[in-house]
DNA sequence: ACTAATCCCTACCATTTTACTCAGGAATTA
DNA sequence: TAATTCCTGAGTAAAATGGTAGGGATTAGT
C-alpha cells in the first residue's frame, strides 16, 4: 500500500469525473486548468486509470473521460491502487525467508495493517463522495464560474429541440 | 496524508520496539539486521521519532530505543505523520482560491477522505498489534534464533541476583 | 473533404525524494 | 580507559515526481 500524491491527484481527477458524469465527458484540459495539475501528467495518470477499466477515453470535438462503470462501483482503494503501484512489502517476497528462514514477525503484523488500510479504502466508493445534498448545485454554479460549455452545449441542444 | 516506504519502515521498526518493550531497549543494528534497513538510515528515521516524542535513545553499551509512552498510547497515524510529513493538500494552501476564487470543490472532498484517513490510522494502536495471543511466543523464539542477547543477559542478570 | 478538438503515446528532462555510505562526536557502562 | 551506543552532518546514486515536447489516431462540426 503506497499513497502519493499520484493517488491524490487521480482521486480528485475521477472525483471531478463523477460529478460531472451526468453532463457528459470531462476533458483532461479541464482538469487540468481546474485542479492546476498539468495536462500531460493527467494524460499519463489515466493511461493507468484507463487500462485499469476505471475510465474510458471518448475521442474527438466533444470528447473527454467517463467512468467506466457507475460511481457507486469505484472505491477509492481501486484507484488508488491503479496508479500506486505497491512495491513488493515484505522484502522477501513473500518467500519469507528475511529472517533467518523465520517468517518476520513485524513484517506479517505490517502486511495486517497494510490489508486493513486496503480494506478501508475500498469500502468508500466515489458515489459516497458525490451523492451528497449540496454537492450538484455546488458543481453547477462552479460549471457556470469557470464557463465550462459542456452543460450549455447541452442546454442549447435541448432548446433547439423544443425541450426546454 | 502520505505513505511510502518510509513509513513502513518507521511502523515495523516501532513494532519490534513494541514487541521487546519489556526485555529492555532495542538497538537500531540489531532491527537493521532483522528487517534488512541499512542502519544510518534507521538513524535517521528514528531522529524524527524522537523528535516526535515516540521514542527515547538510551546511550551507552546496553543502551538503545524504547517507547517514548506505553503501545496503547502509540498510533499508526502517529508515527507516520512523524516520518512523512505531508504536504499541503489543497495547492492553494489553505486559502481556498484554487478555483478562481471559489473553494475548490474537488480538493474539500480530497480532504475530507483524507481526514478520514487519518482518523482511521489514528485509531490503530501499536498495541492492538503486538497484545494478541501467540505474540511473545513467536517473537521469544525469534530473539532465540536470531541470537539477541537482551533477553539472554537480563536473565543472567536475574540469574546472579537468585531470582530465577 | 477539411479543420479543430480531443484522446493517446513516446521520449526526454529537472527536481525532489529515497535509501544509503562515510565520518565523526557525545554519552554511558564496564 | 575502552567499548558501546545514540546522535549528527555531509555527500551520493538511484528512483519517483511532475512537467515539456512532439507527434499520431479518432471524431464532430463545417
Amino acid at each position: 500500500m503506497r499513497l502519493s500524491t499520484k493517488g491524490r491527484y487521480s482521486v480528485t481527477a475521477m472525483l471531478d469525473l463523477a460529478i460531472h458524469d451526468k453532463a457528459g465527458p470531462v476533458t483532461l484540459a479541464d482538469i487540468s486548468q481546474c485542479q492546476g495539475i498539468s495536462l500531460s501528467y493527467l494524460e499519463q495518470l489515466f493511461a493507468k486509470l484507463r487500462k485499469s477499466g476505471l475510465v474510458k477515453g471518448v475521442r474527438g470535438p466533444g470528447g473527454g473521460y467517463r467512468l467506466a462503470r457507475p460511481a457507486s462501483e469505484i472505491s477509492i482503494g481501486q484507484i488508488i491502487s491503479a496508479v500506486d503501484e505497491s512495491v513488493d512489502v515484505t522484502r522477501c517476497g513473500g518467500k519469507a525467508d528475511c529472517d533467518n528462514g523465520e517468517a518476520c514477525l513485524t513484517h506479517e503484523l505490517w502486511s495486517e495493517l497494510s490489508n486493513r488500510l486496503y480494506e478501508f479504502l475500498d469500502n468508500i466508493t466515489l458515489a459516497q463522495f458525490v451523492d451528497r445534498p449540496g454537492i450538484p448545485e455546488l458543481s453547477l454554479q462552479r460549471d457556470k464560474m469557470n464557463g465550462r460549455y459542456i452543460l450549455a452545449r447541452r442546454q442549447a441542444e435541448a432548446i433547439s429541440q423544443g425541450i426546454l
